[in-house]
DNA sequence: AGCCAGGCCCAAC
DNA sequence: GTTGGGCATGGC
């Protein structure tokens, strides 16, 4: 098995970037390695003593796939200090990253995710992978357009969202994918999941998803009631950071006790 | 058991 | 343009 392995000094923590609610197919080891499939590659990550393994990788995997997914060309450490957010909360998700995701399977996965939560959404697409994706060495690819709007999805058990999903499998394999803009026109994408996609999938890194527990959090901290408030907020405050922002924080208020 | 989850659709204002 | 009821399913 091909091993690559990188020196990482900071601003690094695979709990942190895997366990932040922005991917769904990452499952954790026994040894906290994590095991995990994107772009139709299934590799391990263990990070220890300031050196990340990727086992499964070769060094022309890393160039063309996990530096660009792990955001490895930008500085989070400058990213934190220009954000206004309480210093504990930074460094309680010190390690996170955005990750670079494949946008359509972005797409798919956040419509899967509207209310509904995150160990069921992990279920339902690893579920979808199974049914109809790409075997492949170490499990399943992400469905393509094409073989998605032909499976038969009962079994995934998707409740009322199973239409939203072949819908808009079918639109993207007939008219492509849209533009960041117009990722609202899909049936079943709202605002929320509409910046989750932009965040995750499509590198538009000012966007900033109000879900349930950033309503509580921003609710908390700042005093705010609504969510058009809160976006407001943002806009301000974090300004074209505000996804990272929105991590950070995210990430805080899932592990906070008194929100639970 | 009952509330909630990375909310959205659609109809009715 | 905004508001609110209804919604499939299952985690906890």
């Amino acid at each position: 098995m091909s091993k690559y392995q990188l020196k990482i000094e900071k601003d690094f923590n695979l709990d942190h970037i895997f366990d932040c609610g922005q991917c769904f197919r990452w499952k954790k080891e026994e040894d906290g390695s994590y095991t995990g499939i994107a772009f139709g590659k299934c590799v391990n990550m263990a990070y220890e003593d300031g050196v990340l393994t990727i086992t499964g990788a070769t060094a022309d995997d890393y160039e063309n796939i996990w530096r660009d997914y792990l955001d490895m060309d930008t500085d989070y450490s400058k990213i934190k200090a220009a954000i206004d957010i309480d210093q504990k909360i930074k460094d309680y998700g010190y390690g996170i990253r955005i990750l670079n995701q494949d946008s359509w399977e972005t797409l798919i996965s956040f419509i899967v995710s509207q209310n509904n939560n995150i160990s069921r959404i992990k279920g339902c697409i690893e579920k979808m992978c199974q049914l109809c994706g790409e075997k492949i060495e170490g499990g399943y690819a992400f469905p393509t357009p094409e073989k998605l709007m032909n499976c038969d999805l009962t079994s995934v058990r998707l409740g009322y969202r199973e239409k939203y999903i072949l819908d808009t499998a079918r639109r993207v394999h007939e008219e492509g994918f849209v533009d960041r803009e117009n990722i609202e026109k899909y049936l079943g994408v709202g605002p929320k999941v509409a910046n989750c996609i932009n965040l995750f999938g499509l590198r538009k890194y000012d966007s900033f998803p109000i879900d349930t527990w950033m309503e509580k959090i921003m609710a908390s901290l700042y005093g705010l009631k609504t969510k058009k408030q809160m976006a407001a907020f943002a806009a301000d405050h974090f300004g074209s950071y505000g996804g990272y922002a929105q991590q950070y924080l995210f990430y805080y208020a899932r592990n906070l006790d008194e929100l639970k």
